[in-house]
DNA sequence: TACGTTATTGTCCGTCCAGTCAAAAACTTG
DNA sequence: CAAGTTTTTGACTGGACGGACAATAACGTA
């Protein structure tokens, strides 16, 4: 019945969210972004409608994605509950110290709201509690399978692993390297061990 | 011999900082920086030369002043190391959780960097690495004291308080609240208490 | 008090940018 | 193949912003 669309919505969203991802919202240019979309400004505009709606259809793909590949990584059943978070925290280590420029949206519009209402603080609050609730599940798990101890407070761990890959995060695009950021992890870990395992292994150099 | 100037340059430094630090470097507007200054645009250029230029210096005073500040927190004799650590970690959750919204011109610099060599990077890195070494020194004085292990690895312990410190402090602007935050301090904390200390104390609701 | 020097003030300019308008194109359906 | 609907294309606009210019003001010094 009408002339149909030369995309696919969320190949666009996926594009934009690189773009938002390097340059973040503020500094990213419409022209940015129809040169990494691939369609015409008025496109954009049909189809999402400006530059700051685009990004919160980025931010909360983005959000549902890194709360899934998290979930995910959490979700490894040949290994312990404590072991996938050791493991998930080890390859964010190296994620994080790769030398791409992308910081996650969440982390974008946190720092980028400036007002209450902008809508972006209460955006990226939503993202940093789907990630809290990502890590409660996994740590439920450990502390039913008795691998942290029955007085443990789930909910707090789970922030503060928040808090701790954030940190991380901001670390790598820093330049801390892999094996310092590594070390950070592990250091993050011990958290979680109680009184036995290895203590204060694998030193690093920052390079 | 000459007209001399209306104004002080740290104190434009300082309200340039404080623009800086709530709008961003891209976000704030020069004309902001007019209002907050009080200064005319000719004569922050006369003195500065740009914005991005009062934003570095601007950076390099914040980032002077933060390292001042923890090292201060830090040094108090009344308490042993541990002890100051802890209490910093602590002080930090309730001045993040505040409602203001500033953030860390180091912050800041990590986010809004694109490019490697827009010397955002880089600055933003010395931040990075003069904050972890004022805690190192403070770890330092613990492992002297036996408070922590012989075989700590101080280095890769201060990058990770780092870390946490630099997630707080996202979290904070996210809107969680005092007593999680606080919660998340004590997690962190745990890291360095040996076999010894209370354990998982302080439940936290997020508010 | 006149001069040299530097700060200040206000105006102006080129650029960039988000968003709009209007016309042409493409596809479906009848 | 014609009508109708929606997308695409490309040019346009109004405004904001960073920065520059030129004239004036203020001060120290001789």
């Amino acid at each position: 019945m009408a002339r149909p669309r030369k995309f696919v919505e969320s190949d666009v969203v996926s594009s934009a969210s690189e773009v938002f991802a390097v340059r973040g919202l503020a500094a990213a240019t419409l022209d940015d972004l129809v040169r990494a979309t691939g369609l015409g400004k008025q496109s954009l505009y049909n189809a999402f409608g400006g530059k700051r709606e685009l990004f919160f259809r980025a931010l909360s793909e983005d959000r549902e994605e890194a709360a899934r590949a998290v979930s995910e990584a959490l979700a490894h059943d040949d290994a312990s509950p404590l072991e996938r978070i050791r493991g998930h925290l080890l390859v964010l280590a190296i994620e994080f110290s790769s030398s791409d420029r992308r910081v996650s949206l969440t982390t974008r519009a946190l720092v980028e709201s400036t007002g209450e209402e902008d809508g972006l603080s209460t955006a990226a609050r939503a993202g940093i509690d789907q990630l809290a609730e990502v890590y409660a599940a996994c740590l439920e798990h450990a502390r039913e399978e008795k691998e942290i101890p029955a007085d443990a407070n789930v909910q707090s761990l789970a922030m503060y692993f928040v808090s701790v890959t954030r940190g991380m995060e901001l670390l790598g695009r820093a330049g801390v390297g892999r094996a310092a950021l590594t070390a950070v992890a592990l250091d993050a870990l011990r958290v979680l061990q109680g009184e036995s395992g290895a203590r204060h292994g694998d030193p690093a150099r920052r390079d």
